[in-house]
DNA sequence: TTAATTCTTGACCATTCGGTCAGTTTTATC
DNA sequence: GATAAAACTGACCGAATGGTCAAGAATTAA
């Protein structure tokens, strides 16, 4: 295969060959779970024969772990800590955000995160019932503490936070059907940012999320 | 096979391993995607050889698209009418009530719609574009009246109908994800009117819904 | 009882599946 | 230019895929 670029650094085949198996693996299991896909489709994507995949990747199991592994790291990344002392509603706007500039930034990796729990999160169960879990509870604890301060209604935290993940990782997971039925060819950058608003308004306003009194406790900002 | 009622109603037997067949394929293709699922795996579910699906069901594909067209004539069914002269409060709580018992009564047909959206919609395409747009156009109507007369804030209608979909279609389709966080084995019946309350609330009270004022214009009750 | 219809199923088919491997080519190092 | 390491890939394997078919079993209709 010709290769114009002679001189470069060591590796970087190998860098440029996994990115491009790593994202036609991402389209193919994210379209047909990790069955339904197969690594002669996840080759021609990439433009590679099967054997070079499989060189790679070492076999397709711990190729979807791989993709898995790299999504949960996004998902990680926007998990950040929050204090009782933040102010709530910049907490949940910024949350909604970053959640939708997710879906935004990685809509295939995000279908594949949705695949794998519609087949039962074979790959996924500890790490739902472990690091997530206890993220979310740790979040929990924050918001009863808002309540008790009146920051935000005395609603379910756990139903909150599962409401916030729904309303933006449809816009990845459906994406197909809101394209269909807006009739659209995709959404761009304003259709988001509005969507992003509607969201932030009605989580805030529905739960009666407010301001901290100025002065009271400053959110250190 | 010993069969011990011998006498009854011509086609029963059709009916009854129909049934079977289509309810063992339901969960196959819901968790493993169209391609994924296998017709020797439906057969064993339903306990059959895999001859007889196919003599039941002809292909692959005619088993598949019987059973999206059956949900889909699920889905359809909640999609009932409403008039600008109805009270917003009450056709939004009974829209979220009837979707959340969607979910919960037809968890495996939800996940497979769910499915068929992420893969693209090969099959659905049509249906997206235009039964289910035309609906949703039509609700866009009213809801924009709604805003006009002061009976809900003037949120985008179309966000306002995803919002609903996915926030309630998150409890089938992230049913794994619901239960291994929480630590459930399963939701009972008091955590779906907890949540179906706490949906209706949060929407309500964030798009600013409000019921007509007493005798303005009756709704029809 | 007989004849027709429906139902059942194992054997079989071409194709594709994930995966192995040996052998070749390309690249990096000296 | 020589050597070693990395990259590449066609051929191949056993298993599983969706689907066909013919022949037999069970049920129904006459």
């Amino acid at each position: 295969m010709a290769n114009s670029t002679t001189e470069q650094e060591a590796g970087a085949i190998r860098r440029r060959n996994e990115r491009a198996i790593l994202q036609a693996a991402e389209g193919a299991f994210a379209c047909h779970g990790y069955r339904g896909a197969s690594l002669q489709d996840i080759a021609r994507r990439a433009g590679l024969p099967k054997s070079n995949v499989l060189y790679y990747m070492g076999s397709k199991r711990r190729l979807y772990v791989r993709l898995l592994e790299r999504m949960m790291s996004r998902w990680n990344a926007i998990l950040d800590n929050i204090s009782p002392d933040d102010d709530p509603v910049e907490v949940i706007s910024a949350f909604i955000r970053a959640k939708i500039r997710l879906s935004r930034s990685h809509p295939e990796g995000s279908r594949l995160f949705a695949s794998e729990i519609l087949g039962g999160a074979p790959f996924l169960q500890e790490y739902l019932q472990g690091d997530l879990r206890d993220w979310v509870e740790s979040r929990a604890v924050v918001l009863r503490q808002w309540a008790e301060r009146g920051l935000i209604d005395p609603v379910n935290p756990v139903w909150l936070i599962f409401l916030i993940w729904s309303s933006t990782q449809h816009y990845a997971d459906f994406e197909t059907q809101v394209l269909g039925i807006t009739g659209r060819q995709s959404l761009d950058d304003d259709d988001l940012e509005d969507i992003t608003q509607f969201l932030i308004q009605v989580v805030v306003k529905g739960c009666g999320i407010r301001r901290p009194a100025a002065g009271a406790t400053p959110p250190d900002s």
